[in-house]
DNA sequence: ACGCATTACTTGGCCGACCAAGGTAATCTT
DNA sequence: AAGATTACCTTGGTCGGCCAAGTAATGCGT
């Protein structure tokens, strides 16, 4: 019963009820792809999406409470529950109790993850060159700070975790 | 052991593994502060995020074989199948085998869902607004074209779906 | 010292998303 | 017309991620 039956090809592109929102489509779009690209790669490592950032971390920060990565990963803490048994299971870290707190454990990357560092640095290279490919160096920058301003908008009414 | 034992709140921010992409990381979490932000205002819908993307499909183009939205939006087909049959008992969908093709199934958007597509259309209306908040017109316009840059890089090279 | 709130983590459940297989049905080939 | 191929969808499994509850240990106030 719409009135437009036959559309000449120009109309939509854009769902109507995203209209209101085009910059918000293409970002979830384009955030979609990017964690497809770096999901391929990083399955090549034998890591699952989002690993990497706690592997990152715990390579940053050695041993390290549960609570820190549930803080600055910024996750629910039965999600890191889950990542952390399996990527013990896998022997990428390791968890011991907290000597200090009989409530907490500390979590390290095993020996045998540290060799993995160099191989999801190069991940992450050629991701950031395939995502950025084309663009100028200006663009680059200008991506950068566009991203952050989104970023703190984003943080500043979400959750309100820390977003310095 | 480490020698840096006070770190004077300057040194790292960005993890080493993932020096080699900055704009990457910026991007996986400003994607994921997005989808966050999505997610609070769609489950006041009772909507979980993603089921958005298929109502949009449906009430934009009406009733329409499963395989027109594992196309469109490049999801996997398994992917489709449980969120159909989850929206289907949530009575926002309905599906009826297609007659001129027996293994297919044609879908389509409930009457009653289709009061959502107002309440869709103001939450990403807002959505984008919170997201773009202080950015001149000048910056959304860049920052949509730049959007449009990486999307145009990373599907390239991805899966090779269609990208126009 | 006792009780109560806070902190730290776990479990179970659910959803989006992927992959790998499988089962029909249509279509193409010979 | 029969067989092979392809298209359409489902099932089962795994992971990241969330929420809601629950357990256990610490800390604080009185």
């Amino acid at each position: 019963m719409s009135p437009t039956t036959d559309d000449p090809a120009c109309t939509d592109q854009i769902p109507v009820a995203a209209r209101s929102g085009p910059v918000s489509l293409a970002l979830s779009r384009v955030a979609r792809l990017h964690r497809i690209a770096a999901g391929q790669r990083l399955r090549g490592l034998g890591l699952y999406p989002g690993q990497e950032f706690v592997m990152m971390h715990l390579w940053d920060k050695g041993p390290v409470r549960q609570s820190e990565l549930i803080k600055t990963l910024d996750l629910d803490p039965s999600t890191v529950t889950k990542m952390l048994q399996r990527l013990e299971q896998s022997g990428h870290v390791r968890r011991t109790p907290d000597p200090g707190d009989r409530r907490a454990s500390l979590v390290e990357a095993t020996d045998r993850s540290c060799g993995l560092l160099e191989d999801v640095a190069g991940v992450w290279g050629t991701l950031e060159e395939q995502t950025l490919a084309g663009l100028s160096e200006r663009d680059r920058a200008e991506f950068a700070r566009l991203l952050s301003l989104v970023e703190g908008n984003l943080c500043a009414e979400a959750g309100a975790a820390q977003c310095p």
